[in-house]
Order: C-alpha cells, then structure tokens, then sequence
DNA sequence: TTGTGTTTTATTGCCTCC
DNA sequence: GGAGGCAATAAAACACAA
C-alpha cells in the first residue's frame, strides 16, 4: 500500500493517505491504527466499481475527543466526507491572503504545519481563493464600466437634444429671415437697390428679424462648443466648424462674410455637411449620429 | 421536510516555466 | 519532465423558502 502526497498523482488501489495533524508529512500506518497526540487526517484512495480512481479527503482532523477506537470504527463506517475549513481556519487563510495571495513552497508547509492541514489543502484553498478574487474583480470593474458608460450616455443624450433644439431654432430664424427679406425687397425694390451700394458691414441682424436676443443663441450650449462655438467679431462669423466646412464647400456654407443681408442665403442644417469630425472623436458612430 | 440555489472543497486537464 | 497555475467542473455542505 503506497502513501501519496498529492491528491492530483494517480494511485493504486486500496492506497491510504495518512497525515498528521502537524506536518502534513506521510506517517506509517501504525500511527494510523494508534493514533497518538497529534490529531491525524486522512485521504482515502480507492477505486469504485467503474474503475475510475477517486481520491477525497476521509476528514481533516480529529477533535480531542474523537479519539479511540470506537471514534474511529465509526468514522471507517461513515461515507468519506467533505469536511469544511473550520472560522478559525478560514481566518486565518484569509489574514495570510490578504498579505500575499500567491503561494509559495515553504509557506505553503507553514500554513498547512499551523493550521493542521495538509499543503495540498492549503494550495487548494488558495487557488480556488484567487478565483473568487478574480471574479469579484471582474464584477467591479463591470460595474465601474457600467457607470462610466451611463454617465457618458447621459451626457451623449443631453447634447443629443441640446443640438435638436439648436438646430430648430436656427430653422426658425432662417425661414423668419426669409419671410422678412421677401417682404422688404417687393414692397421698396429700387429703394433696397440704392442703399445696396452704401449698406455699411455689420454682422446679420438675426436678433432684429426674429425677436431673440443674440446672446441666446451665441450662448446656448456655450459648454458644449467652447472654443469650436461659433462667434461673430467685426462682421465675421469665426468656427473652426464652420471655417473648415466653408473649406470643404464655399456655396453650402453656413458660414456669411461680410454679405449683405440680401445677398446671403442661410441654408436649412438638415442640408449641413458635417463631414469632418473634429480629431477628438474616435468613434465615427458616435459623431455620425451628429450629422 | 424537501426542493433549490449558493458556497466551498476538491479534481481534472491543459498550459507555462524552469 | 515535473511543479505549479488556471479554467472548468463535480460534488458535498450549507442556507433558506415553501
């Protein structure tokens, strides 16, 4: 009958695993039928009626009062069983864990020596404690994502509507402005014509055809253009948006410079060409959405 | 008490490293 | 090739509601 250390090594039939409850060392058999002060534990080895070779632990430790002949007549009739660790085990498991959860060789004797456990058992726990470490990293770092992914979508959302509601005031404007310059070049056309030639440069009155104040519009979402949010400075209307769009298409273009206000044409957004993402967007979905 | 879901202990097979 | 780690899994132990 031969004495394994490893519940993982394949063994012979009938083959017993003593330990003492110090050491985790193997012991002759005789400490096995006379058990001594040290509390032993066992792994019983043996094959079922298939042939295939099961190896479990029989019981980790004896109490105190487990001992004698009858104890253990008992605990040879008794189906092998799972034992668990016992708090104080755990513990103490958890605090060596906690300083270091890899495990190394003499450590791992240690342990298994202070705990009265086999080092199997103690490289056994450890293993399957990282799995649960690794899980339980893995669920926060899904929450963390989670998150972090419904503040941006909120945030994605908000400036989602907030560029609807622009877009739609800006239509207004355009078809007001429209409305008002149809008006005013049937009712005067060759009084409109004359001072054509002497209007002075000043930016689109768009406050004066629509009734809103400028500083609604250069001013809504100031947050969200910043620098790119398009401004007016002696009669120019200056975007890096918008610069690059009148770039890309000088009779498309938003974009007005120093027009008369019956010379330029304000085109709907839906017609935009946002083209060009600014460099900052990797995700051409997400600015795709905006277009 | 029992059925069921969860946790814990242990095994197996594969992989990597020395 | 052996030791040890990990993922997947089995199975015992445990918790708990019905």
């Amino acid at each position: 009958m031969a004495a394994c250390a490893s519940g993982r090594d394949v063994g012979g039939l009938g083959t017993v695993l003593l330990q003492t409850h110090r050491g985790g060392a193997s012991q002759p058999l005789e400490s096995f039928f006379l058990p001594s002060s040290s509390s032993p534990s066992f792994l019983v080895r043996f094959d079922d009626s298939n042939g295939s070779t099961t190896s479990r632990p029989f019981f980790t430790s004896f109490d105190a009062d487990d001992n004698g002949d009858d104890d253990l007549d008992e605990y040879f009739r008794q189906p092998e069983k799972k034992r668990r660790l016992s708090v104080d085990q755990v513990q103490f498991l958890e605090k060596s864990f906690e300083v270091e959860n890899k495990l190394e060789p003499e450590r791992k004797i240690q342990l298994a020596k202070d705990l009265g456990l086999q080092p199997r058992q103690v490289a056994i726990w450890f293993q399957n404690r990282r799995a649960r470490w690794k899980t339980k990293r893995l669920e926060k770092d899904y929450d963390l994502l989670q998150s972090s992914y419904d503040t941006l979508k909120a945030d994605y959302d908000g400036l989602l509507r907030e560029k609807d509601k622009l877009k739609a005031e800006i239509n207004s404007l355009t078809d007001k402005l429209q409305k008002k310059e149809k008006a005013t070049g049937s009712l005067d056309l060759a009084h409109n014509d004359a001072m054509s030639r002497e209007i002075p440069l000043e930016k689109p009155s768009l406050d004066s055809a629509s009734g809103c104040k400028q500083e609604d519009i250069s001013s809504a979402r100031s947050d969200i253009f910043d620098a790119d949010s398009p401004h007016y400075t002696d009669g120019v209307v200056h975007s890096s948006l918008l610069d690059e769009d009148d770039h890309h298409n000088n009779n498309n273009s938003l974009c007005c410079r120093n027009l008369l206000p019956d010379q330029y044409v304000f085109p709907k957004l839906e017609d935009e060409d946002y083209s060009d993402p600014p460099a900052s967007f990797e995700d051409q979905a997400f600015w795709s959405s905006w277009s």
